[in-house]
RNA sequence: GGAGAGGUGGCUGAGUGGUCGAAAGCACCGCACUCGAAAUGCGGCGUACUCGUGAGGGUACCGUGGGUUCGAAUCCCACCCUCUCCGCCA
């Protein structure tokens, strides 16, 4: 959500901001709605202004038993009371075009965001491991029915498309990945751990921005609740309505949900095997800053979730996304894409992002130095620390031997009740 | 799920139709007293929007949204949340 007094400001500046994400011009629209919501605020303040003068009048005409007068000064006020009716509707309705217009239109990319249309005008700016260009190279789907411990058959039939059940050493290995992930996040990097609602309001999703924009990805319960896509969801809301305290800035949550997002638009992306589902666990971070920090604990929180690729030795790339491909919310984003040998490629693992302002202005969180006036919007960033499913299909094929066992990472040795190798002889 | 109580400023807490943006206390800031401090005294001290070059003015906000009324923190309705008791339950 844009601030209407910045974009009155500099109507420019915004207009080219979203042209450089492809969206239309806005601003004249914008400004010219805000001017005509103020006049009919105004118009209103005003009626009401001489509303309360006559209706203390009527007051004190009263307490000194001047029947006759109160009763002239209430026909007076009849007047006022229609055009208050009149103007407050005005008002009401201008003030919620306003609002709508404001909460479908996406975040500006921050300067230093490199220009394009699509993922092709993404910028690599680097490279950690190398894959092994002669190693096996089945697909996860195939180690994992060869395993006997990856069924998409069995979730489809209770479920549906998009789902799987894991069993034995690759459900154990998930759950390592979880749990190792959420270690290194809290114990090393100074995250919080958060055990949040999966189940969330309205309001709630529209503050990170989901709503109203994107409905139709997101799972609606039939008591009016959204079931998370992301726990950067109820992360992020911690601060929803509050005023935080500078000094506790900044603010660092993590926590490992499942994540459920209903995949509408991407009906034949992905159908084979576990890269895109309704529901994947996540570890997400969260960083709740002052404006000054947010653009170091950007890089910070993308060091945060390397580190996880690192310790597990997967090969990866980090991407700075152009100003086309970033989500809504997004001022600057970077992409960690993980090597997948089956299909030669790196597919994204970790999507990390300065929202700014964007998200505070939406959910009301601020924060302002104890004793000063004066509270100022905190900026919000979010970043996957990492997707625990797609790290599972990374490290099953990247650490595939030629008779399709999976050899457990040395970091994951200690979840793994010693556990090595998947596929050996455990069951 | 049933019955009841309640949600007021940073906190505690008064206020049941008019001059209440709201008493009082605490906290905080300034001034006075003091060598300094404490105590004491005096004054100040919410947020948002809006009008105005400015000084300053106006409007709204007492959980949220509606309604009644010339006028609502106060009356009515719905919802949200908290607490207590009962029931159910991992």
């Amino acid at each position: 959500m844009h601030d209407i007094r910045a974009i009155r400001l500099d109507p420019d500046a915004y207009d080219t901001g979203w042209a450089k994400r492809g969206a239309a011009p806005a601003a004249a629209e914008l400004v010219a709605l805000d001017e005509a919501r103020r006049a009919a605020q105004t118009a209103l303040q005003q009626a009401q202004s001489r509303r309360n003068e006559v209706s203390a009048l009527i007051g004190r005409a009263r307490a000194s038993g001047n029947v006759e007068v109160a009763e002239a000064l209430m026909a007076d006020v009849e007047l006022l009371k229609r055009e208050i009716a009149e103007q407050t509707a005005i008002e009401a309705e201008l003030a919620e075009r306003l609002r709508d217009r404001l909460a479908t239109l996406p975040n500006l990319p921050a300067p230093d965001v490199p220009p394009g249309d699509d993922e092709t005008a993404n910028v690599e700016v680097r490279r950690w491991g190398e894959p092994y260009a002669d190693s096996p190279a089945k697909d996860h789907v195939d180690l994992g029915a060869a395993l006997g411990m990856m069924d998409f058959e069995a979730a489809a039939r209770m479920s549906g498309a998009r789902f799987v059940v894991l069993r034995a050493g690759l459900a154990r290995l998930e759950r390592a990945l979880g749990q190792f992930m959420l270690d290194v996040q809290t114990q090393e990097h100074g995250y919080v751990e958060v055990s949040p609602p999966l189940l969330v309001r309205d309001e709630a999703v529209f503050g990170t921005g989901q709503l109203p924009k994107f409905a139709e990805d997101l799972f609606h319960t039939t008591d009016g609740r959204w079931l998370i896509p992301t726990a950067e969801v109820s992360l992020t809301n911690t601060v929803a309505g509050v005023i935080t305290d500078e000094a506790a800035l900044p603010l660092r949550l993590t926590a490992l949900t499942p994540c459920f997002r209903s995949e509408a638009g991407a009906s034949g992306r992905d159908t084979r095997g576990m890269i895109r589902q309704h529901q994947f666990q996540k570890v997400e971070l969260v960083s709740i800053t002052t404006p000054e920090q947010s653009g170091a604990e950007h890089e910070r929180m993308v060091e945060c979730a390397e580190s996880i690729l690192k310790r597990l030795e997967l090969p990866f790339r980090t991407v700075l996304l152009c100003t086309g491909d970033m989500g809504f919310t997004a001022r600057k984003t970077y992409d960690l894409e993980v090597w997948l040998p089956s299909q030669k490629t790196y597919r994204e693992i970790s999507s990390c992002s300065n929202c700014g302002d964007f998200q505070a202005r939406r959910m009301d969180a601020r924060a302002k130095r104890a004793g000063e006036k004066g509270a100022r919007f905190v900026h919000t960033l979010n970043g996957s620390g990492l997707a625990v499913g797609r790290a599972l299909v990374a490290v099953m094929e990247n650490y595939q031997d030629e008779g399709g066992r999976i050899a457990v990472p040395q970091a994951l040795h200690p979840y793994m009740r010693g556990l090595t190798r998947i596929g050996a002889e455990e069951g």
